[in-house]
DNA sequence: AACATCGGTGAAAACGTTTGAGTAAATAAA
DNA sequence: TTTATTTACTCAAACGTTTTCACCGATGTT
């Protein structure tokens, strides 16, 4: 089915058929004519060729009209629920740009952004824009923004301020973390998690030393970001150290594996031991003792990021935005004030 | 960037740098001319546009030409932790494209897949095949099926014996759980999670009707697919009647739920009550107690589905076929024979 | 010396759209 | 009635590829 079928059905040039399926305003076609039209359409369940009206309205460089697409490029991890983490992202993502009549054209998976033969995997194909979820480093950024023209990212990490970014600052909520078990008079505070391009790790780091504290190596274990990691990572801390009132973990993953440790060696939480982490996942506010953790707004992040980039795409703004969604401190049962080293 | 830009800087014809770059084996071009191509090629981070070849090698409904990529069909439900799980699905799908060269182009959302509108979201775009994630129903699926050509299905249900499907049988493995249960003496066994278009509902009907067992409506508590879901559904459940040994959640997010609910009404776990779920997400395996539940391989549902959309695009095989992918009990803490009725 | 073969190359058509320019008829303005 | 304007439509070019056909010169075969 092809503007041409159409138009010797209905017995009328390609033309007008274009000009009526586009809705061209200026002298269209006779009512008779378009209600003919539409019918034929209706009936062949006609839709345009997307790669023909593509190639006419322009090439990936020069676009003169968009094609209401964008690109969704996602970088993978080595933790897979991070990665789990970063598709509810993609998913918020799809759901608004659905909202805007776009489509995601392309899903990208990136496994090592570090290697730049990865880059091949964008094709020569048009689209208005694209969003990287997750990771990102600057080769590759700068990469994409050649190739497609707009570009935003959402993520945990605060990037290269020319670029549009929604983010949940990891790094600030690992402060946000510290300064609230720090308030409670802890000193001690062990850290379970990825340590690596891990900027909760930072952190936890730069709390530590904006507070004056020694930054001690024996009370931070680097594991995989899983709830096996916290259940292996705690039983590691245990043996390596006990001098400690807190504990951070990365995510609440870890933190359920890290609270399994604990309660099998007969330690008592919060009494003994605070334990914190960031996410806040479904199902934490529901394990005994109710998980204290921060609380990320992951599906928002997306459907954001979808709304800046679309708006960016529609010239909506030129200069670069950084937009900070809010993450926010879930109170429940595990921190409580220092009572003495275990 | 085009041919021609590449052909004039190289001194020679559009033809020749076309054949050069798709590597035509017969009489390509000289070796000099080769080099020199390819090194402008290099130099100016050329890529074909996508849309004139695909265009010219054949549309839509007659490709001669595979395009070397699929689309992803993903259809919301209103579960936001089963949208997770297809996710998951997606992430594996697109992994295993990737590892086959190809690339998923259009990432599209039914929101309703009841409604016929929604199917305008598919465009006249060209791509090799589609996959089917989460739910599904005819009317989609043979719309699909005349648009893309080839459609594979991956999810929870089966589906219509002439499309491709590779599912994890939610009815098979609810009826999984309801044997065992009754293999160790119950017969009052409840149900809390979702019991509309919920196949998991179904198996544990028919494993009731199996057995000769009555349905209690009393015993089944429809409530929405989360934690917060299981937590309240049970609460009800509760009121309406203590006459049941085990219950039997729809998903593990549910039996968290369950489980706190429970336990807050001091009923001890396996000891007065047995309580066995399906998906076994990460976390389950470190509560306490260790949740009994059934493993559901996920990310190897959606590779599956991509190696199979691939293979039966290049042709592979002809005949579709049904792939049950296996789950498999994992028996921990939250099951035992009945002592008595609550 | 005449002829077939072959490697290397170019010209041009085609894919399905969009759109500016053009045309013929109908209508309105003078 | 003539002239401008509008309405309803058509023609044809262009977008960037791929590919068939044809060409040319060189080499090899009778």
């Amino acid at each position: 089915m092809t503007l041409k079928d159409i138009a010797k059905e209905a017995g009328v040039s390609i033309s007008t058929v274009s000009r009526v399926i586009n809705q061209k305003g200026t002298s269209a076609a006779s009512k008779e004519v378009q209600d003919r039209i539409w019918e034929i359409v209706r009936k062949t369940g006609y839709s345009p060729n997307t790669a023909a009206r593509d190639l006419k309205n322009g090439n990936s460089t020069s676009a003169k009209k968009p094609t209401r697409s964008i690109a969704c490029i996602f970088a993978r991890t080595d933790d897979p629920m991070k990665d789990i983490f970063f598709s509810t992202l993609a998913r918020g993502l799809e759901e608004e740009a659905f909202h805007h009549n776009y489509i995601v054209k392309h899903l990208i998976t990136f496994v090592d952004i570090d290697n730049p033969a990865e880059f091949r995997r964008v094709t020569g194909d048009r689209v208005d824009g694209a969003a990287v979820l997750g990771r990102c480093n600057r080769q590759m950024l700068s990469f994409l923004k050649k190739h497609f023209n707009h570009v935003v990212y959402s993520g945990l990490n605060t990037i290269n301020a020319k670029y549009d970014q929604i983010i949940c600052d990891g790094y600030q909520a690992a402060g946000s973390v510290m300064e609230k078990l720090i308030e409670l008079g802890h000193t001690h505070i062990a850290y379970i998690g990825d340590t690596k391009e891990e900027n909760r790790y930072e952190g936890y780091c730069a709390a530590l030393s904006a507070r004056k504290l020694p930054l001690r190596r024996e009370l931070v274990v680097h594991t995989p970001m899983t709830t096996e990691g916290g259940y292996q990572g705690t039983l590691r801390l245990l043996e390596k150290s006990r001098d400690f009132t807190a504990i951070f973990c990365s995510n609440d993953t870890v933190a359920i594996g890290t609270l399994h440790a604990l309660q099998e060696k007969g330690l008592r939480i919060p009494k003994d031991v605070s334990l914190i982490s960031i996410d806040d996942i479904d199902v934490v506010q529901y394990i005994t003792p109710l998980l204290t953790t921060i609380h990320i707004p992951i599906e928002e992040m997306g459907k954001t990021a979808a709304k800046i980039l679309i708006d960016r795409i529609e010239g909506g703004h030129r200069l670069p935005m950084k937009i900070l969604l809010p993450f926010s401190l879930v109170w429940r049962e595990t921190c409580a004030e220092p009572r003495r080293t275990l």
